[in-house]
DNA sequence: AAAATACTTGACTATTTTAGTCGGGATTCA
DNA sequence: TGAATCCCGACTAAAATAGTCAAGTATTTT
């Protein structure tokens, strides 16, 4: 089971993303100046969410991205488990060979504890945390004084 | 958020302790044999898990390892932690200075789930394990087959 | 007292994963 | 054409994992 930086950064991207007015195409470099995300970085998981067809992307000047669905049809699970980050703590990925091919005592648990955790994940849609008080907040404050950084570094001055 | 063989190993050794009579010391030996685990990776696991008061010890001849509470006092969460694997699943150690000393889009998200797993994972005891009719057969198929293997790595045949 | 048993400690190592970077290429718009 | 943008693959440094190994300490049995 693993949960870290790049699963953390992709739902923030994501997030990011769906915070935006959906007409618009936004860049990767936007994205990477209010979100602190270096833009080769960003690129590497924006391939990963296309090919789970998360975005859509538009190439060339004035290109950018999409979310391919609406923000309530994207659920955290799914962006998580798009970036290669798995949900899973049992150690036999569920097949119950734990143990030189038998189960191991604590197989069940583990089981189970993922199922906790993925439903859970599941069930929170990118709409679901725009609605929250504490991410309209932060957008605000990112959209406001990071923007300026957020041109220079586009720009390149 | 890590939960790795070292949290599963250490979970799956303490409960085929668990299942052991009260009265007898256990070594490292029989877990090792019964949950197909390296000696000198237990080593290791117990001496993490006797330092957070989780096993006491009885050394010498005829010597091994109790546990320290009752089995019902036990839970899995205290024991995944008492081996350095962490539920948290922020960055910032839910400090909130997630995004250079200011909070990230998503800290919210991950905090609650952190603790929506600690409190998963806090309400398992051992003795709720124990209960469990898929751990009662796994137990005793390991206690059949198995022990002569281990006793024979015990004698060192 | 000696031997056997068992725990204790710390250093060491191979492998894997993470968290990126870098360079070049393809596409589109103006 | 040239600038903006996405696309792709190779590369790398650092950290964590999953152990191993060796030497030592403590206790009990004989």
């Amino acid at each position: 089971m693993r949960l870290t930086t790049r699963g953390r950064y992709a739902v923030t991207a994501l997030l990011d993303l769906a915070l935006q007015p959906t007409e618009q195409t936004i860049t990767l470099a936007e994205i990477a100046a209010r979100q602190t995300i270096s833009v080769a970085y960003l690129e590497q998981l924006f391939a990963k969410l296309k090919r789970h067809g998360l975005v859509s992307s538009v190439r060339g000047a004035n290109g950018g991205y999409h979310l391919a669905r609406s923000a309530n049809e994207i659920t955290v699970l799914e962006i998580i488990e798009a970036v290669n980050e798995t949900v899973d703590a049992t150690r036999c990925d569920h097949k119950g060979n734990c143990q030189n091919g038998a189960m191991c005592l604590t197989h069940d648990l583990w089981q189970e504890l993922s199922h906790h955790i993925a439903d859970y994940l599941a069930k929170i849609s990118l709409a679901d945390l725009i609605a929250r008080d504490n991410v309209q907040t932060v957008a605000i404050r990112q959209n406001t004084a990071p923007f300026d950084s957020a041109l220079l570094s586009v720009t390149g001055i």
